[in-house]
Order: C-alpha cells, then structure tokens, then sequence
DNA sequence: CCTACCGATCGGTAGG
DNA sequence: CCTACCGATCGGTAGG
C-alpha cells in the first residue's frame, strides 16, 4: 500500500511495519517493554521515541501524551484476556475442565505477554480516573467469569461470601509468578498451569470442608 | 535529657520526638505512606519533608539522601519479618502447626505494615545493586524457612522441586490480598489467615497426589 | 519531521 | 567547635 517511511530504518532490530496503525503498535510494543522493565514514570518520552527510531515530535504523531501509551497498552492486554476468557467459556464444558482450561490459557497468555501485564498491574495507578475505571471494569469482568465457574464447583461457597476471595487467591498465585519464576529454570509457565490448577482445586475442596464454621477467627474476639 | 527542637513544633499532626533516632523513625513512618500511596519516584523530597513538618536540608540531616529512605523503610521491614519468623520456629511446634502459625503472624505483620510491605513489593527495584541484595538476601532467607517447614509436612515434594514453587504460590496469594481485601468489607486480614492455611493444606495435598505424573502438560505437545 | 526550546520541578547543597 | 536547622538556589532533566 505505501512505501516504508524513509526516515525509519536507521539501526532498528524490529521489523518496521507499514501504515498509521502498524506504526502504533510497533510504538506500543517499544514502549510495553520500557515501561514493564524500566518503570512509566522512570522511563521518558525521548526514550520510546528513540527505542522506535522516532523522534520525539513524531511519537507524539502517534500518541496524544505518555498516558495514552499506558491506556494503549493496558486496554489492548485487558481485552486479549477477556477474549480468550470468551473463548474458554464459549466450549461449554464442564465446570472444573472449564476452570482447568481457564487457568491454562491464561498463564499461556500471561507468559506470551509477560511485559503488557506487568504494566497492567504497576502502572494503571498513573492513569486518569476515566480510563482507570474503564480497565478495572474489565478486569472486573473477567473474575466474575472466573468466580462464577467456581461457584458451579462449590455451589456453597457463594452463600459464604468466599467466591471472591477464592478467586482472588488464585490470581494471586498466578500474578505473583512473575516476581519468581524467571529466576528459577526448573519450571516454566506451562509447567505451572497443571500445578496451579491441581493445588487450586485441593484447596478449593479444604476451604469448602470447613466453610461451615465460618468466620471461626471470632473466638479471638469472643471466646466460645 | 534535651528539650524540644525549638523550630520543630509547627503543625504536626504526629507526636513529635525528642532525639535524632526518634525523628529519624518519625520521617521513615511518613515516607513509608507518601511512598506507599504515590510511589517513591512521584514523591519528592520536598513532600517528605513537608509531612514531617521539616525544610528539606533538615530532612537530609537524617537521610543521607532519598534512597537512604527507601533503605531504611524496606530494611527495616524485612527484618521484622524475619524476627516474626524467627519468633515462629522457636516455638518448635508440629509442621502443621508451625506453618499455620507462620502464615497467621504474616497475614497479622502484613495488616500492620501495610504501607511498608508495598513499598517493599513495588519499589526495591529503585535501590542500588548492593542494598537490593542485601534485602533480597533476607526475603530469601524467609522463603527457605516457609520451604523447609513445607518439606517438613510432604517432604517427596522437595525431590520434585515443588518446595519453592509451592511456597512462592502461598507468597503470592498472601501478598497479592492488598490489591483487592481492602475494598471488599466483608473480609479483614485476620479472616483471610486461616483460609488460606486451609485452602494451602488443601492445596499441598492434592499437588502430592498427582506430583507423580509430573510435566503431564506434555501431552500438549506429545499426545498420548 | 527536525532543532530548538518552554515552564516546572526534580534531587541535592551552598553560605550563614 | 558542635548540633540542628534556615532561606535560597545549584546543575540537570522531565513532559510537552
């Protein structure tokens, strides 16, 4: 369609792609891995621009300021999440092969974009309001899906209050990986969806046998 | 022994203290929070200063400059830490019980420190090589003895090289609980704590079950 | 799309 | 000489 910019290909690794929107992704990839490696605050613009062989004038062509890079990068991660949650969830399937293939498309999709989701989680704090609650939303949507299949699991775990919780303990799991797992050459990504999945359904099954005596911390509080 | 500074009592809200290591801890707790709740690098000097009630060249009387803040806030915790850890093992309890007792004085150690336990988790990274060691040093030294009192309660699972992954997934889910329990009312810390010593009960047995037929995710690539 | 800049604010330090 | 500060300003760099 139209010529390769001719003032791009200086000393660039990436392929160069043609056209307005090829060029802004190519800028939010450069930018994924400064921001995810190096900090959004601690990273300038110059910096981006340089890392996409742009000058600084010209990133701005393509971006109105630095937050519009996060909320490109933040909502294109948020939304490939909540698409491959569809997916899973489009097959059907029974309710704990449902969460089996939801944990392992995630951790799949978390480690094909390691940099955008370490973004997503430290740095959405730096975005306005607007755009801020618009990402949460998502995320919001995407662990009620996860919740609700669990709740299919353990029907009466929902009365208890402990849907939530539960969910949250398994996105802990999973987003905490990040902080260990590239150190340690024993186990991959994909080697730790099964072992997440395994540990999450025992611990699902624990939390269920003595959900009945809810809230027993209160013996602290009251004693018998 | 000393009055008062004669400049210092402005209008602080906090209970001023007499001596250099009082107001040195008075300025940690409020660059602990500024830090905590605007990250270190979007909190000048002058902030820090401001909240303590102190010019700026006074605040660098007691902080040789800002990362020394940052030091003292992240090393100071972290050794808590292990001093709560310690005070756990040395009461030589039954495996079960001692890593019951260590996820419960975590999870109450996190509820106090909240402030201090993020600024540990999102911003060591602006420490220099050395002190960033030192500190992750000390958070290894913590992990092995959550690992070693794990391998205590299954200890195949420590041929397997599941001790680490298995205890970073419990780090993971107790660390991961400030994203999301303080917005959700229903829940304090202290309710957490023996849900996930259940749900992590729950957990290491059912990884034990099917640790046998580890790497079985290769059958995504091999079938049958 | 470039060089050349701006208003402001940063971390850190001067003299007294 | 020490300490515990002050008002003012340093050299550099941020986003734009």
């Amino acid at each position: 369609m139209q010529a390769y910019p001719p003032y791009l290909g200086q000393t660039m690794a990436r392929g160069r792609s043609s056209g307005y929107e090829g060029q802004r992704e190519a800028i939010l990839q450069q930018a994924t891995a400064l921001f995810a490696e190096g900090g959004y605050t601690e990273t300038s613009m110059n910096q981006v621009a340089q890392a996409c062989g742009l000058s600084k004038p010209a990133l701005y062509h393509y971006f109105r300021d630095k937050t519009a890079l996060l909320v490109g990068i933040t909502e294109e991660h948020v939304i490939r999440l909540e698409m491959v949650t569809g997916q899973v969830m489009a097959q059907q399937l029974p309710a704990k092969a449902c969460l089996q293939q939801l944990i392992m498309s995630f951790v799949k999709e978390y480690a094909d974009a390691q940099h955008a989701h370490r973004v997503l989680i430290d740095e959405i704090r730096f975005l306005q309001e607007a755009d801020r609650v618009r990402i949460l939303d998502r995320e919001r949507h995407i662990v009620a899906v996860f919740a609700s299949v669990i709740c299919t699991i353990r029907p009466e775990l929902q009365a208890a209050g402990l849907s939530k919780p539960l969910t949250m303990l398994l996105f802990g799991m999973i987003n905490w990986m990040f902080t260990w797992l590239k150190s340690d050459g024993k186990f991959s990504y994909e080697d730790m969806a099964p072992i997440v999945t395994d540990f999450f359904f025992g611990g699902l099954a624990m939390v269920q046998a003595t959900s009945a005596q809810e809230n027993r911390n209160e013996l602290v509080y009251s004693p018998q």
